[in-house]
DNA sequence: GAGCAGGATATTGTATACAAACTTTACGTC
DNA sequence: GACGTAAAGTTTGTATACAATATCCTGCTC
């Protein structure tokens, strides 16, 4: 899977993500390789990988469209993801060793150098927000939970709830992140998993309170 | 995803679960098409397919291997399993109503019939073993939680699980459905959740107990 | 004999052509 | 005008040929 399928996948990832192509937008296979450059082949398996990652939903036909989600599918994602990653981190707690620390201390430091600021550089928020938590979970060391996971995580709606953060709930977010990195330190996995199922399920309803429209104005 | 990478799905599948192609082997697209006798492009699909289940890992070039799964994997695979399946017995307790509470019971019937008897009929208890669950499972109204189950239980899995039991542990099984059943009467979300937790967690020591030439040996 | 270069072989990646399936449209019937 | 049906058009599925890349083998040098 090299150099064009990658490519397609991005392309047509960036496409869903930038609201090109907005929820319930058929995506035809011809026309995308003629967007991304490459054949059909590479843009058949791009859009296997953002079906599984459900991007990408098919009709009873196997026609490809842009996903939408409802309201109670994102509370269940939320749900579902605060059980795994919970799960994560108790079983991380266990397994950190000083170089997975110092890369999740320093994964939070550019959170907090991202967040302290004037006006919050959002993009940066998200990046090593996503490293932070990618750390804890590989740390879980459970490669058939990585990839539940990875199907959970949308980063639409990670996005989506870091825009409607003010500067103190992104703060805020950080200290959170603060005290997992206490709870690893101590080995305490009753303690991380509390921490994170609060983080998480706080993350719910951050973006919950907020309505679409809004969303998308404010990444304007 | 029609005919034909359906079927190269299933046969590779079979393949890896039968143990005709062991953890390490190498699965060649070539080889794989001309065992299921249909060209390369479906048996890439189906191997995209597999791999998204771990059954399928790739080398650092993409070549493609039978998963190893060691007893570890085995054990958080139960671990998830439980999670999700207790989650999913706490959100249909709130959800059921008579006809399919019926369809439990009857299910459960089954099972008892399958299981109360001289010899007990494993085939019987396994299809309606399942039946039972999967009515749950749907019951709990979250096609998120429904897919991210099916990649988890393994038939081969519940299986082997299931040979290992005696007549008196398949009997526990079919009293730990009953009191599921009177949970989901009683509407009690947190009574479903943990019968479910323990119900699962005794299928693990159950499996785990056997060592796998055993459970072969007693398939036959 | 160890290690490396370079070509031969094997394997996966991509493009393209054609087949199958689904959708839409146009037309005829009632 | 509503409905059904069949043909045309669109879209996805599969096969095959070729390209790119990785692996293996051979023979050379030291």
């Amino acid at each position: 899977m090299s150099r064009a399928s990658n490519h397609a996948y991005a392309e047509i990832r960036s496409l869903i993500l930038s609201g090109d192509a907005p929820p319930g937008t058929q995506l035809k296979e011809e026309q995308l390789a003629d967007i991304c450059g490459v054949s059909r082949t590479p843009v058949r398996d791009a859009l296997r990988r953002l079906e599984t990652e459900l991007y990408v939903i098919r009709s009873e036909s196997q026609r490809a469209f842009v996903a939408d989600w409802s309201h109670e599918d994102v509370d269940e994602m939320f749900a579902l993801r605060g059980m795994l990653e919970a799960h994560a981190a108790a079983r991380a707690a266990t397994r950190f060793d000083r170089t997975g620390l110092d890369a999740l201390i320093a994964a939070n430091a550019m959170i907090e150098a991202a967040v302290l600021r004037e006006r919050p550089d959002i993009g940066a928020f998200l990046d090593s927000n996503r490293s932070f938590h990618r750390i804890i979970v590989e740390t879980a060391a459970s490669p058939r939970l990585t990839a539940t996971l990875a199907t959970l995580v949308e980063q639409p709606v990670v996005r989506r709830t870091a825009m409607h953060y003010g500067r103190e709930q992104l703060a805020q977010s950080a200290r959170e992140h603060r005290e997992l990195i206490q709870a690893f330190e101590a080995g305490d996995a009753s303690w991380a998993q509390a921490v994170m199922t609060a983080h998480i399920r706080r993350a719910f309803h951050a973006f919950s309170s907020v309505r679409p429209q809004d969303a998308d104005n404010n990444a304007k």
